[in-house]
DNA sequence: GCCAACGTTGGC
DNA sequence: GCCAACGTTGGC
């Protein structure tokens, strides 16, 4: 069982749209190093933070499930879509995605500068600069911390 | 909106 | 296979 932090902004993709329609497709990463993520590291049942980004403030706004083993993104050959990807064949698709489950929605969001003040978290993934990575592995440490913090509610 | 950081692309 | 240019991410 492992723990990861996947982001989202939630302009386009908020942890209300997932706890409206579970499971859902986590559609969309384009960065190979999230593509083996999701093909090698992943198993059904690892829990996930929701982390809000690009927001007022950003930060973890809850709890997912991965449900599925990793498959083709069928969003790489839809021309209609924003994550269209033409170099990709049909016959070895590039990029792969989890579905996700809702399982919790925190009482307040976690902000970023919140999770740089935790001792015990200063090495976590999501706190160091210029980590841009969309998905990113959490210790299970880390994750005891977090989900200790008060105010997060049921 | 700015811009630092970093991944990707493509010329050579 | 190097590396400059470019595009994107994402905090602020």
């Amino acid at each position: 069982m492992r723990y990861w932090l996947m982001k989202s902004e939630p302009d386009s993709y908020s942890i209300d749209d997932l706890a409206a329609k579970s499971p859902a497709m986590w559609e969309g990463c384009r960065n190979y190093t999230v593509r083996n993520f999701f093909r090698d590291s992943m198993s059904v049942g690892d829990m996930a933070f929701f982390y809000n980004s690009n927001s007022n403030p950003s930060g973890i706004a809850g709890l997912m499930r991965i449900v599925s083993e990793a498959y083709p993104d069928p969003t790489q050959f839809d021309p209609s879509s924003h994550y269209f990807d033409a170099k990709s064949p049909m016959d070895a698709p590039r990029w792969l995605l989890r579905d996700v489950a809702f399982v919790q929605k925190f009482d307040r969001v976690i902000s970023l500068a919140e999770l740089r003040e935790i001792p015990g978290l200063q090495g976590m993934e999501v706190v160091k600069r210029g980590q841009r990575l969309s998905v990113l592995p959490v210790t299970e440490a880390e994750w005891q911390i977090i989900m200790e913090l008060p105010g997060l509610g049921g």
